[in-house]
DNA sequence: AGCTCTACTTAGGATCCAGGTA
DNA sequence: TACCTGGATCCTAAGTAGAGCT
């Protein structure tokens, strides 16, 4: 059914390359109403095939493809791959950082993609809410909308929290009543009960669950057919990679922290109408759209790994690494201006060392009606400096500062401005203590810190020093600097040569969490983690129990006392026995299942099963350090051995993951840290990239795994 | 000069999946 | 050899910055 409709919706969207090989085409979908229904998953995958892009390795020039072949292996060894991997070899094989730019202020000539792929419409289940106890008929959007809130987690960041909960829920039901109508009987939130449809969902959940090989694989097929046919874009005649080519599904809005909006009925373009074509190579968007919600514009992208991304990234690193000579001027400009009798010149020399050295955002200005009040340096309010937290008198110098920073994480640190490590080499801590005291005296809370300066007053400052610099690059540029610091201490450390290349990765991950922790990069602990953990310490608790046991047992033995020695109380055999069997069980249940009530019965019969399992793993952990019969003093010797080892790796396990479970570590390996840093670390020290980088990142890093074991992150490197 | 708008980077949570290990 | 966990990937929100507009 969505074939024949495809055909019109690509030929709309496909750029026609004009003889002069001019005018290729980016398109805008949405706006407009010339309608399109153009779907991406669906049954008829062989008219599919047919249709997709003349096979893209063919379609780029011979000279590539022979590029392609000799770099990769004889031509024989190409026919042994499949699409994704020829697709793979095609993308490689164009080494952007080797090729001619494209024309001045053009990021492109000619771009040929397949537009956004829309998500299946939707299909009403008939599951009915109930009001007041009673169930309510709806209409498929009605419908659609209480099963977005129904698919809301109870316990969630949105509904879990009361003080979210409220503005969400309110958000919603205004938008819910909206689609009713005015004479809806639906009218007040708390007799609505729309727990049917949630277990519907979670019925739809378990019954997923159990789906067969054949089908996981039959449902990735059609992913990547959806890949194969939008995941492409053909760019100046390179294969470049779509990131986000599937259109956003309607829903209900999830805001971060308390953002006024949450809740709000989202939908991003109503009836797939698509709007102009539009031939723009100034920019990198394949297609935009807005958001109904807040009014802010979507894009269409390439991939990480995409030459665009590829360019712009080496040019931020570039851009950072630039600063390493031109910091000593601007702290030193700074560092003169912190005591200026100007009130500008002093807020400015305040903020950039903030931001210099407490790694900042620039803190642009928010509306709080339209969005969560979330601060940054230029938008620090009165109420988030805490002088003196500890009550400490004296001269102390301390101030704690509290705030929600991006994406409403905390940023909780107390900072000592007396300390060495602000005042050391004429840091200044001091005079920026007396400054942002002087700044917040007077003030009510919520007046802003820095009220004679903006980020745009800030940036244009910096500009003086260098060519596009703005408050952003000093967070680059101090996780860059931070990195390879860290990565130099430890490799001058005693002993570094002998370590294996796994003991090596430790220090790189240590390297990696002081900038994550400089650059405050949060993640929320689970609570499947949080139980995790939880499970480790008794784990742990019972292992020193059972140190203990062993001990009393050597003891007894030398005594000659071995009637007072424990044995195993359970029979192990019978019990793991009983567990397979049940096991057994639920897997033919899970063959067998046709409808989705067997399904949903078989999915709970094997995880009952589990559970069972798990408690005579649990029985096993409990007798582990017993035997069956009295033990030899041998035999105890070397248990005990064996449970000091158990123990000292548990503990350094639980302390590794808990000094982990709030620092995330992967932003600022993808945004911040130089990769050349990282790549040369590794071929000066044996390590390899693979331990340290996934494919995806090794791909978006493309251009710079070439850099020598020696390559350096400073100044000189930007002048390529 | 200050505001709005556009285009891009940066971000954490949810979900998926593979590989190490009991 | 199944299981579980942690890492990879997906998703889209939330920042920054600069251009353009009034």
């Amino acid at each position: 059914m969505a074939s024949d409709d495809d055909i019109p919706a690509k030929k709309k969207i496909k750029a026609k390359k004009s003889p002069n090989g001019g005018s290729d085409v980016k398109m805008k979908p949405a706006v407009v109403k010339s309608a399109s229904t153009n779907k991406a998953t669906s049954s008829s995958k062989k008219k599919r095939k047919r249709e997709l892009e003349p096979d893209p390795v063919k379609s780029s020039s011979p000279k590539k493809k022979k590029t392609a072949a000799t770099a990769n292996g004889p031509k024989k060894e190409l026919k042994k791959l499949d699409k994704s991997e020829r697709l793979q070899y095609a993308m490689q094989s164009f080494l952007w950082w080797n090729a001619k730019e494209p024309p001045e202020g053009c990021q492109w000539v000619t771009m040929e993609h397949s537009g956004v792929s829309f998500p299946e419409p939707y299909q009403p289940h008939g599951i009915k809410m109930l009001y007041e106890g009673k169930p309510i008929d709806l209409t498929p959007i009605q419908e659609e909308a209480a099963t977005f809130f129904a698919a809301m987690d109870p316990e969630g960041m949105h509904l879990g929290n009361p003080k979210t909960a409220n503005i969400f829920i309110k958000n919603f039901f205004a938008d819910f009543r909206d689609i009713l109508g005015k004479k809806h009987v639906i009218k007040d939130f708390k007799k609505c009960d729309f727990e049917p449809i949630r277990k519907h969902l979670n019925e739809q959940k378990i019954i997923r669950k159990a789906i067969t090989d054949q089908e996981r694989k039959a449902n990735k097929e059609d992913r990547n057919q959806a890949m194969f046919r939008y995941g492409f874009a053909i760019v100046d005649g390179h294969l470049e990679k779509v990131g986000n080519y599937n259109m956003e599904p309607p829903g209900a809005f999830r805001g971060r922290g308390e953002h006024p909006k949450m809740g709000k009925l989202q939908v991003s373009l109503p009836g797939h109408a698509w709007g102009d074509i539009r031939h723009d190579p100034r920019g990198q968007w394949l297609a935009t759209w807005k958001e109904n919600i807040n009014n802010q514009s979507k894009y269409m992208q390439l991939a990480a790994q995409s030459s665009f991304k590829g360019k712009s990234d080496r040019f931020k690193y570039n851009k950072a690494a630039k600063l390493c000579d031109k910091i000593v001027d601007i702290r030193k400009s700074y560092k003169r201006d912190l005591k200026s009798k100007d009130k500008e010149t002093k807020q400015l020399a305040t903020a950039v060392w903030v931001i210099d050295r407490l790694a900042l955002r620039v803190g642009g200005e928010k509306d709080t009606e339209e969005e969560a009040d979330t601060v940054g340096c230029c938008s620090l309010r009165r109420e988030h400096f805490h002088f003196d937290p500890n009550n400490e008198g004296g001269d102390n110098k301390e101030i704690e500062l509290e705030f929600l920073g991006k994406d409403s994480m905390l940023f909780k640190q107390t900072i000592d401005f007396g300390a060495t490590m602000y005042n050391e080499e004429n840091g200044m801590g001091v005079q920026v203590y007396e400054n942002l005291k002087s700044f917040c005296s007077k003030k009510k809370p919520t007046d802003e810190v820095f009220d004679a300066i903006n980020p745009t007053l800030l940036n244009n400052h910096l500009k003086q020093f260098m060519d596009g610099l703005s408050a952003k690059v000093f967070r680059t540029y101090n996780a860059s600097r931070t990195l390879q610091e860290e990565l130099r201490k430890t490799e001058a450390s005693n002993g570094w040569k002998r370590l294996s290349a796994a003991e090596k990765v430790i220090e790189y991950n240590n390297a990696n969490r002081e900038v994550a922790i400089l650059c405050n990069h949060q993640r929320s602990v689970s609570k499947a983690q949080e139980t995790q953990l939880e499970n480790l310490g008794g784990k742990l608790e019972t292992l020193k129990k059972q140190k203990k046991t062993l001990k009393a047992m050597l003891k007894a033995i030398a005594a000659g006392n071995t009637d007072k020695i424990p044995t195993k109380k359970h029979d192990e055999k019978a019990l793991t026995e009983k567990a397979a069997k049940a096991v057994e069980k639920a897997k033919k249940l899970k063959e067998k299942a046709k409808t989705n009530e067997e399904k949903i019965k078989a999915t709970e019969a094997d995880e009952e099963a589990k559970k069972k399992k798990r408690e005579i793993t649990e029985i096993k952990f409990k007798q582990a350090h017993l035997w069956d019969k009295v033990p030899t003093r041998d035999q105890v010797v070397k248990k005990l051995e064996a449970w000091n080892n158990k123990i000292s790796k548990m503990e350094m396990d639980l302390k590794h993951k808990d000094d982990n479970k709030e620092v995330s570590l992967g932003t600022s390996k993808i945004n911040y840290m130089d990769p050349r840093i990282s790549v040369a670390w590794c071929k000066r020290n044996e390590v390899p990239i693979e331990k340290i980088f996934s494919k995806t990142l090794r791909d978006k890093f493309n251009w710079a795994m070439a850099v020598e074991p020696e390559w350096e992150f400073n100044a000189k490197i930007a002048e390529e």
